[in-house]
DNA sequence: ATGAAAGCGCTAACAT
DNA sequence: ATGTTAGCGCTTTCAT
């Protein structure tokens, strides 16, 4: 291509008649440079509209202002949010970002993982793709890393997160109190930590209803229809709690196709809360996360790290908003009501 | 900070007792490397967990694979969504992209786009804040870009966009088709030259309907107010048509809260088809935009100019499909009805 | 306050 | 097939 390059600092310094450090002075601000220099420099500047290059900068300076991230799915309006904030957040202290999607898979996890390395990022912030993420770190990884939203196997490791457990415990809880005695619980996987963290606080939550488990993959083609076959077998369920959005909208899609309403025929509620379970008739009871708080706190956590904190890996845990709406209300069912106020006899 | 740097191509030369062009060479996969270099190199390479320096190598060979990505705004999932395709279009080809959100202001996308200048990125695609893009772009801008989804004042651009007109001109058709005779579009700003087409395309279709359209803003407060009012007075529209997704969703919930049924009292559709109008019931009529195609072909696009094609400038329009739902059935409301008859009968 | 020289990590051009 | 030398654009160090 006989594309002209970018200027570089030696145009704009031949252009003011100053030296090549001198640019790079007023460039970066250095106090001992006569306001003159300033003058014709910047300038200079403008005419050619020179920008920096930020990698040959990094390379003689050693100092990076970037940082990396690595998410799961970047069409997944959390993650889409959790970056949009990140970016935020790293900007105001003056950080460039590299954004990366591992689109749901381990194996490009790996893959980014490895690129993105390339870039010499000072830190990274990395929403892994499962628990096993600390076994696919290469060797020798020592970029100051923090962990967000889905929980590692191994310890070790600077984390913010969301307390699975005791949230999805608040629904199972709030489901029992309304008299449901039967409830499925859906999932796409339970190998994805923050999932079986919330099929084991629903577990332990629960009273009087039996929990029951299902779990139906990312996009499997078969999943909806094992839940279809599960809802028409007896006993039949009252209540469905899904613990990922993606699957609660894929089941709550084929509830609609199957006629089952709910909730007159089905509780429903869900982990993640997405737009649509506003905006639908009736509401459905989700958790809501607090992204936004998340990715702010992670960024806060690496920019310490960044700033040379060296202390014990944090784990954080944040607290999320139960929504209840009206597809969980007092459950009707004659048969299993019985079945529950006798249980609950039994218990007091 | 005491840690360690990452490792060096020299470490690895020296690791493996070779010379340092000989890794490049190695890692570069030039073909003239014996198979015994080879292998001591790529083991060196194991042990340290060397990763090339991107930044450098760019430096020294000026060949970059790296495009940058300017959407304005990284939570809208349509952008989302445009942005992963694009990053898996770009790996095909071997490329990194460096992705930035304007966060829908035309300020920061001039700031954003003056940074990743500083990238040197080969090409860029970008879907500019507004039409006005070309006046911010700096002076002496000479990366290959590819415009996407938003359309420019000014020509000159590639360009890959949507027949905005046309597919907003079918829908104002349909509700015309279906009976009604006042129609209030809504939309976000009509500086937005997408939209403007869309409010043309929808007045340059209407035969027996009247159209008015209301600018609500992007994050305008009072916005929802002034569409209340206008739905209080005289004569109420019997459908309101939203430009946009976001506008959507605002007005959509507005009705709800407001208690007006649709499509009882008020028959609704919406350009940008969002996942929550296919779950709320009844559906919501809307148009569908093929962004997954829109970023593939900006990606071809892109990558042709890349390849040295320096041919004139491009521009596609993708169609869209249209999804007829039950938030726009036939007209009942006799009043109009009546009206919209006798001028049909006129045109006949 | 300014400039000359050196060198960051890497690859291209050349010599062997 | 391998090594030597040079230099990409920039900042640092040190001399003036």
């Amino acid at each position: 291509m006989s594309r002209t390059h970018s200027p570089s600092i030696r145009m704009v310094a031949a252009r003011a008649g100053v030296s090549v450090p001198t640019v790079s002075n007023v460039l970066n601000g250095k106090p001992s440079v006569s306001p003159d220099m300033v003058e014709r420099v910047n300038k200079a500047v403008r005419e050619l509209g020179y920008v920096v290059d930020i990698a040959a900068s990094r390379l003689r300076s050693r100092k990076a202002l970037l940082a990396g991230v690595v998410v799961p799915d970047l069409t997944n309006p959390m993650f889409a949010t959790f970056v949009s904030t990140l970016e935020h957040a790293a900007r105001r202290d003056g950080y460039d970002l590299v954004v990366v999607s591992a689109r749901n898979s381990a194996a490009e996890e790996a893959d980014r993982l490895t690129n993105i390395r390339s870039w010499r990022p000072a830190g990274l912030i990395v929403i892994p793709c499962d628990g096993a993420f600390a076994e696919r770190l290469p060797t020798g990884f020592a970029i100051p890393t923090v962990l967000a939203d889905r929980i590692p196997d191994q310890p070790g490791f600077d984390l913010i997160a969301v307390d699975n457990g005791p949230s999805a415990g608040a629904v199972a809880r709030h489901l029992d109190d309304q008299g449901y005695r039967d409830c499925l619980v859906i999932v796409s996987r339970l190998s994805i930590t923050n999932v079986r963290e919330r099929w084991q606080g629903a577990q332990a939550a629960a009273r009087n209803m039996r929990l029951e488990v299902l779990e139906i993959g990312i996009d499997d083609a078969d999943g909806l229809a094992c839940v279809h076959k599960r809802l028409s077998s007896t006993p039949r369920p009252q209540a469905i709690f899904c613990l990922d959005h993606g699957t609660a909208l894929l089941v709550y899609r084929m509830l609609d196709e199957a006629g089952i309403a709910v909730p007159g025929d089905m509780a429903f509620a869900s982990f993640d809360e997405m737009e649509w379970m506003q905006l639908v008739s009736p509401g459905i009871t989700a958790v809501r996360q607090p992204v936004e708080v998340m990715a702010e706190q992670s960024w806060s956590l690496l920019s310490r790290r960044l700033r040379g904190d060296v202390s014990e890996p944090v784990t954080r845990r944040l607290h999320c908003a139960v929504e209840i709406r009206g597809s969980t209300p007092r459950c009707l069912d004659p048969q299993h009501r019985g079945t529950g106020l006798t249980e609950m006899g039994g218990v007091t």
